[in-house]
DNA sequence: ATTATCTATAGATCTATAGATAATGC
DNA sequence: ATTATCTATAGATCTATAGATAATGC
């Protein structure tokens, strides 16, 4: 208990709703997709009306930010590899792989949402426009400074080795939320990392 | 013209208006997605009213169907890699790419469905949860035979390799999509797919 | 006689607003 | 006095059906 505000406040009644409105809303959009999904139903599993609902996020636009936004606040260490650098970067990878494959609802979520917003117009494009350079960039750099550890060959082009590892966490996904039983994302993202670092690393 | 029945008898008619509605389908799924589009903004798209479409297919879901079924008869040749195989299909997956690379309208509405296809009971889930296993099994059986021509490493899982190889184009899709100036799909795909050659080959 | 297409509309949504009610806050 | 939540509902969809109309088919 002790973590937070009391929910017989008014203080702590709001921030319990909007916590529960945000858990229903990211399993309905993984259920459903953004479009799919209803606020009513979104409101109901969180025990509110859609008015009540309304009270704490306006618009149904502003609950998908703010799904989007709290994944980003959740998920700040997560993509950031705090601290890893060089080749230890792609293993650090292999463990985040590893962790979603034991989050499928949070996978679906995300990989719906993804495939939604390269859709005109979808509220969530702008969020994924501005997420890929922050991830790419993020894996870029640490391996940058594996180049100058002279652990990577200075010869790789670190953003688009950035962009191909991405894709390929990404793509794995569809064809594991498609088929788990058959698909070992892990098993195959852990085999491409090890073929990236092979021809990655300076010969020694 | 002399191509197809004349457009003055029903039948003619008919498979003219048919194959403007899947058209006007497919083009509304890229932009908005299946859950986004309206049969009524498709049929105007298409010349006619919601009731004149629906008399070519009955429901929302069996003109999506259609529109997957013509995408298969359509692309019949493309992705069966007809006649390469071995280290030849991987080079043959690059101009894949490349020729995706210039139909970005249909790589969205793919995209769009694909991710929308991973949410509970779309009408679109059966047709990708068959469509991998379809390209995995074609791939591998190409890749198979670059094993028995002594040209891959007989140590190769042809069929995880597809899955990674079909993932890195899925993926590459996305961020391509969103951000088409940025991303050099092809260049990224195909230096991949040099970094696969190298490690798949028979040692000489 | 059959087929293509239309008008009209039922019935079920869905998002969002207006305004009431009941709680906490001071 | 402010905040959380509700009831009620407006207004705009959306899918699909019923039944009429106008063409082609034989």
């Amino acid at each position: 208990m002790g973590e937070g505000v009391a929910t017989s406040t008014n203080a702590g009644r709001s921030a319990a709703a909007r916590q529960r409105v945000l858990g229903s809303a990211l399993k309905a959009f993984g259920l459903h997709g953004y479009q799919g999904s209803s606020l009513a139903k979104i409101a109901a599993d969180a025990g509110l009306t859609t008015a009540g609902l309304l009270h704490h996020y306006p618009s149904k636009e502003e609950l998908l930010t703010a799904v989007l936004v709290e994944r980003d606040r959740i998920d700040g260490a997560r993509f950031r590899l705090g601290g890893f650098t060089g080749l230890e970067s792609l293993d650090r990878l292999v463990q985040l792989v590893r962790s979603n494959a034991a989050s499928p609802g949070l996978v679906q979520a995300f990989t719906v949402l993804m495939g939604e917003s390269v859709s005109d117009g979808h509220p969530a494009r702008n969020w994924f426009r501005e997420r890929y350079p922050r991830r790419r960039a993020n894996l870029a750099s640490a391996l940058q400074a594996g180049i100058e550890a002279g652990e990577i060959r200075p010869d790789i082009d670190c953003e688009s080795l950035a962009a191909e590892i991405i894709a390929m966490i990404d793509g794995l996904q569809v064809q594991w939320l498609l088929d788990p039983e058959h698909i070992d994302m892990v098993a195959i993202f852990s085999h491409y990392i090890q073929g990236v670092r092979e021809s990655a690393r300076t010969r020694s």
